[in-house]
DNA sequence: TTTTGAGTTGTTCGA
DNA sequence: GTCGAACAACTCAAA
């Protein structure tokens, strides 16, 4: 008889430790073909990047080294994945296809594609956990519907019954007399000018990373996790491309006590809601899950959207933030929600402007951890707080969370030499003052482009009327 | 069905 | 400089 053969579609699961779907495949048949398709759809679809594509490069390229140390070869194919993985069955002749889910549209709808066509072919499809602590698919509140709102979801997440921990197979049989194609170079992938190396790529380098974390940041992350200079895990880019596991992770944190932990899994717990609401509300890919905000008027002007993009507002925390997400492709939390504040509420630029941005420029971008938070700071989102708790003052929020102003000399040297009383209002310094600090403004570093009192009262006036009320 | 309790991350003003 | 109140009365989830 011949060898039952199984193929393993990786799609970002690139992992070979706590692997749902490679250890179903690998449980009851007697070869295991691992296969990526590098899918145009994604690579050059709504939100290509050039900073993501490196990434994964890099990811793959672990992967492909893992696979072949335990005696098996990566197999790599270019183009629809629906074309490409009957294609291979038939080549391998595998009788089954394993991968793990997703929830974003575009991956719905593919895999609804590839699953039809696979069983056309007559191969089986067998669908496993995607990276998410607990089954965000079948949480339900107790009258069986989608959650909206995060504190009843979390609790429930909470005690959500989770998934055993896989160990990494030891042993990975060889593909056989199959094609195996090649990862190409960089730029076929569109990575024609990746930010500098900020994060090291793939598994082993994501478990260092844990480790180190676990060690050495958790402990303080509640006290520490606001301050803009550090803090964070920056765990993000290995739970998006899976060379994490978030069920893994999320083991790691049940198992200590303190705040930090505490705060951190609750943290983690985010990324499960957004991709649960994102999976029943696929709509809101495109539009406001609020459905009364979808009136809103956004303001349409190229040059402030440019200003905002390069780091040139005048406001020195938005400028830090938005240079460092265009040089190292991250962004802390905080000043995420700083920036996003400001484009929409100080700009009233449209926040699928921003969203688009984050997805194109971050190596983290996640199509639902990134909408359900622009949909949030925009207030047009999942979350019942008022409006009035949404309206960041980049001022405010500097002076709290960068006191010492470590983060914003970092990411904007020509505010180096300003004094800490004037750093994050350094219009107010007299022409003097500017002249001893080498900052001119308008000069050096730009006036502000909108002034935030004004702009703020505007935001609210327009929340107001579409709102139909006070309500956010 | 109806009621009840509660809701990530703030800002500004005036005493 | 610090502190408490106002912002404004909505919607979701659970019972």
């Amino acid at each position: 008889m011949a060898p039952a053969t199984a193929i393993v579609w990786f799609r970002r699961d690139l992992r070979l430790g706590d692997n749902p779907a490679l250890s179903g495949a690998l449980a009851g048949h007697d070869r295991v073909v691992p296969v990526f398709i590098l899918d145009p759809g994604l690579l050059r679809g709504r939100f290509p990047s050039p900073a993501r594509a490196a990434f994964l490069h890099g990811c793959l390229r672990d992967l492909t080294r893992g696979v072949r140390e335990r005696g098996g070869a990566m197999v790599v194919r270019e183009g629809r994945p629906w074309v490409e993985l009957p294609r291979l069955a038939r080549e391998a002749r595998a009788c089954t296809v394993h991968w793990a889910d997703d929830v974003s549209p575009y991956a719905r709808a593919r895999d609804g594609r590839v699953r039809t066509a696979l069983e056309r072919a007559g191969v089986e499809v067998v669908v496993h956990p995607g990276n998410f602590v607990a089954a965000v698919a079948s949480i339900r509140t107790f009258q069986g519907r989608p959650y909206r709102v995060f504190t009843p979801f979390y609790r429930t997440w909470l005690t959500a019954p989770r998934r055993a921990l896989l160990d990494a197979p030891e042993a990975l049989a060889p593909p056989g007399r199959i094609r195996r194609g090649r990862l190409p170079a960089l730029a076929a992938l569109g990575a024609l000018d990746p930010p500098q190396r900020l994060v090291e790529p793939g598994e082993d380098a994501a478990r260092r990373a844990m480790a180190a974390w676990l060690d050495d940041g958790l402990a303080r992350y509640a006290e520490r996790h606001d301050r803009l200079a550090g803090g964070t895990s920056r765990l993000s880019p290995y739970l998006h491309f899976g060379c994490l596991s978030a069920r893994e992770l999320d083991a790691a944190m049940g198992r200590r006590r303190g705040s930090g932990a505490v705060a951190y899994r609750r943290q983690l717990c985010w990324r499960d809601f957004f991709a649960h609401v994102l999976l029943h509300h696929p709509e809101s890919a495109r539009r406001e899950l609020q459905e009364r905000y979808r009136s809103l008027e956004w303001d349409e002007d190229d040059e402030l959207l440019d200003a905002w993009r390069a780091g040139r507002t005048g406001y020195p925390l938005v400028d830090a933030a938005m240079r460092e997400l265009l040089s190292t492709g991250w962004m802390h939390n905080r000043a995420r929600l700083v920036v996003g504040s400001f484009l929409t509420k100080d700009l009233h630029l449209d926040w699928r402007r921003g969203e688009e941005h984050f997805m194109r420029t971050l190596i983290d971008g996640d199509e639902a951890s990134n909408n359900g938070n622009w949909q949030w700071i925009a207030s047009v989102g999942a979350d019942p707080a008022p409006y009035f708790r949404r309206l960041l003052s980049p001022v405010a929020q500097q002076r709290r969370h960068d006191p010492d102003g470590d983060y914003v000399r970092r990411w904007v040297p020509e505010l180096g030499a300003v004094p800490d009383a004037h750093l994050a209002e350094p219009w107010r310094m007299t022409k003097e003052e500017q002249s001893d600090a080498g900052c001119i403004l308008g000069h050096d570093y730009p006036n502000p482009i909108v002034d935030h009192a004004t702009e703020r009262e505007r935001a609210i006036q327009r929340y107001r009327a579409a709102g139909g009320g006070v309500r956010r």
